[in-house]
DNA sequence: TATTTTTTTGACCAAATGGACAATTATTTA
DNA sequence: TAAATAATTGTCCATTTGGTCAAAAAAATA
């Protein structure tokens, strides 16, 4: 007896399994995990329940799909802060990438924000490896440039915090923002975070 | 044909929708609204579920009143910042107890930040009314204190956001903080934030 | 084109869940 | 303490939802 195995995606199972990864991503980062329905997700990609189910075994699984290929992404930019670069500098291109990502990727980073909210049930392990060592790396590069007297003393952790609080914060809390900026401001908020951001930073990590 | 309406809540009452308000909070904080069931709320006080519908009468009711208290705490500091104190001194004590309540209302705090994550759908006129007439009374101060040349020149309205976000991250991404830091840091991160976070606003706010 | 493989779907199921309700028990009040 | 009112609970129900499955349709392949 032997199963056969499909070792090689078709096209069609390449382009569906996109289609639902889309459509899930938004149905999740709208409702959460428990809020959001295959029947969503199937409405919004315009296939059936038990389509959606001939290419993922299981909510859970497309979930986790989902979050994983989120997850790398989110991680990336902060591996380009180089050790060659301007200090000062570096640090203000990590401010600027994360605040165009809350721009152009809102849906992921509620989602994201929504797990670790919930206790990160599956992004744990992650967080605790390939980002903690990412993380860690940073931190020693920060504590190198401070040493050096090329950026203020800061603790490096909170300094990284600061940095992904501040930013998400557009993307995650943008319906009360929004709430609370009038008509002028709204249509200039990615601007003025900017400016914003950057003036704080270059402040409080100038050498003087 | 007269209905007899109850006007005065009796002792029990008072007792048992407290209890089920304290329950529910822990409930919906670490699952969602739509992941809260009544039956894990139950659980959670030691009553049943019919028990519960007594004393409210559907799930969304609670959900709604355990938001309305916390809405109005979360709000009240703000409040507190005074055009009489210093002004640098008054924007740190705010920081201060943001950081704080972080701590003390970490329930709070997450159960605050996924509603309006997922579109504040019973929050939006409270953000757009009594939330926005304070916010906008306090980036005018802000903005007086400014042009006195009292703390160094910025942009209200994303001054007041980086402090909910900065102060917010250390309840609602406990879990991301956590795993990032080793055993020693964990034990003193409340600290470290508090130092970092007064550092910080300083050096961006001082005017020299 | 005939055959095989992949894809799609309608119908169905079991578990979970919000909620109703009548009957019972406990507490107040007269 | 008797009557009235408030509180509690076991049982039940309808809906939602994740998921199954066999049959039909479409696509790929020989």
């Amino acid at each position: 007896m032997t199963k056969i195995v499909q070792i090689k995606q078709t096209r069609i199972q390449r382009e569906k399994r996109l289609l639902i990864q889309k459509a899930a991503l938004q149905v999740f980062s709208e409702f959460g995990l428990r809020g959001a329905t295959l029947d969503k997700i199937a409405k919004a990609c315009g296939l059936t329940k038990p389509n959606i189910l001939y290419y993922y075994s299981s909510k859970d699984e497309i979930y986790a799909e989902v979050l994983q290929s989120l997850l790398e992404e989110w991680i990336r930019p902060l591996k380009d802060i180089s050790e060659n670069g301007d200090p000062l500098t570096e640090i203000l291109k990590y401010v600027q990438k994360k605040l165009t990502m809350s721009k152009t990727k809102k849906q992921e980073s509620k989602l994201f924000a929504t797990e670790i909210l919930h206790g990160a049930p599956l992004t744990q392990n992650i967080l605790a490896g390939s980002l903690k060592e990412t993380v860690d790396d940073k931190v020693k590069l920060l504590n190198k440039w401070i040493s050096e007297e090329k950026i203020a003393p800061v603790d490096p952790y909170h300094l990284i915090f600061s940095i992904w609080s501040m930013t998400q914060h557009y993307a995650d809390f943008d319906v009360q923002v929004y709430s609370l900026l009038n008509t002028k401001k709204r249509s200039r908020i990615f601007q003025d975070a900017e400016d914003f951001l950057l003036t704080f930073f270059t402040r409080c990590l100038k050498q003087n």
